[in-house]
DNA sequence: AACCAGTTTCCATTATTTGAAAGCGAGATG
DNA sequence: CATCTCGCTTTCAAATAATGGAAACTGGTT
């Protein structure tokens, strides 16, 4: 378990993640910067990337951004891990039952990430699909580190940085352990205002019949409408959806 | 203009895009197999895939599937390129009006690639958001090549591959020509049983405000229902709608 | 208990990556 | 108009990192 040693592949790979960061694409020179790597060795892997179709390049600004190859694999995990529309109906009526934001995330290494959302009619939550979110400062990160396998929960409960995000947030790990164990506990995680100021979210597990953590899933409000207390009247309604889609999720 | 793929990120690429054809993942022997590396090269390439989050592992199957990382990046992609959810009204609008099923496009190298479709009521199409499709068979394609930059046009025109879908399909140079020209000149193209037996359909550029080609809006039909000479009569719709995504995409 | 198919680890060989430095433009400056 | 500067592109000897055959290992089957 050595901190990855980077491989030209893994150089490439991460090259590639980087890439994800610009949205409007950057030049070779701004991508060599960021990754640190000499500028020739990432202006070669760059033409590696293109010419397979994981990145693209636009001769007119010199500019590289992901590929449609990535969108196009996407789609294949998408539709093999039940992360395609299919869920989407579930979480609409999650939002249309309780009127505040729902929100779908896997857990994915160290972080939660999301990968459905759908906003409440009062308000835009400022997490999309396809974000990163911690786990110690979120319900739904709390909830994934409680449900996941006990020797994986472990790893993370005792390893995890626990930076903090606002005033609020978890950072001593007695206090967080401690936490973790509350959650499993009630079967549900809560966030007040531990993750941005003026938010609380409550979230409970979606588990596989047989047992495994398949996902979390959230309803989040500002906390000028519901205090996280008052989220708590939600539950049934969260734990109604999670078991629909325990069973429409694929099972591993 | 190297045509080759060699150097190991290549082959690790070439490998990752190989995961995408297992929707249910894949053991190494089979992958290497697949993608005809010696046993031990692949095998270690999948270490580092599943390192990066771009593949992922299951102890108990011993298989390999697509990570969450690709899942992750796509989103940048999509946002960055307006394949997201945003463009999905326009389709589903354009098919209560037509009330046949609505596809939208671009160009991915030498194929198309589909990035969003809406089925119509009374029938479901066999091609999905992430699934490739050949050029010289399909509205779609066809439109894709007659209005890409003159320079690129010519390129595909004079050098794709031409193999028969169906009896229909085109297989001769000088007709797909032709056929190609024509397309430019009427603004639309169509497709009569040239990729799937039984199936017609009417595609139309999405082009930028600069002239830039964004991409193709198509509505697909059985021919028992609407022939592809009765799609026509939905050119307008189709017009409108793609006057819309244009002004909706973003311009590069 | 021996067998087999697939997985994991090892290591000497060698091809591949490396990155400094030298060409190119293209746009700015005197 | 010549010169400078900065960022993109290509080259090439040095050395690092990938290679792949083979051997040890696993666990399921005859």
């Amino acid at each position: 378990m050595a901190p990855d040693s980077a491989g030209t592949v893994g150089k490439a790979l991460e090259l590639l993640t980087c890439l994800g960061s610009f949205p409007h694409g950057a030049s070779a020179s701004q991508l060599a910067q960021r990754v640190d790597y000499p500028f020739s060795t990432v202006y070669r892997l760059l033409n590696t990337l293109v010419s397979t179709g994981y990145a693209s390049f636009e001769p007119e600004t010199k500019h590289y951004r992901l590929g449609l190859r990535v969108f196009q694999l996407s789609h294949q995990v998408a539709n093999a891990r039940g992360l395609n529309g299919l869920a989407l109906p579930v979480l609409e009526t999650l939002t249309a039952a309780t009127g505040e934001s729902s929100l779908l995330s896997v857990l994915d290494g160290e972080r939660h990430l999301t990968v459905h959302k759908v906003d409440g009619p009062q308000f835009r939550i400022t997490t999309d699909p396809g974000d990163h979110g911690p786990l110690h400062t979120t319900a739904l990160g709390k909830t994934l580190v409680a449900f996941s396998a006990p020797a994986h929960r472990e790893h993370l409960v005792t390893t995890l940085a626990l930076p903090a995000q606002t005033p609020r947030s978890i950072t001593d790990r007695a206090t967080f352990v401690a936490e973790i164990e509350r959650v499993r506990e009630r079967g549900w995680a809560t966030q007040d205002e531990e993750n941005d100021v003026g938010m609380a979210a409550l979230a409970v597990p979606v588990v596989a019949p047989g047992g495994r953590l398949l996902a979390a899933l959230a309803v989040a409000a500002p906390v000028f409408r519901r205090s996280a207390q008052e989220l708590e009247e939600f539950l049934p309604a969260l734990r109604d959806a999670a078991r629909q889609l325990a069973l429409q999720l694929p099972p591993r």
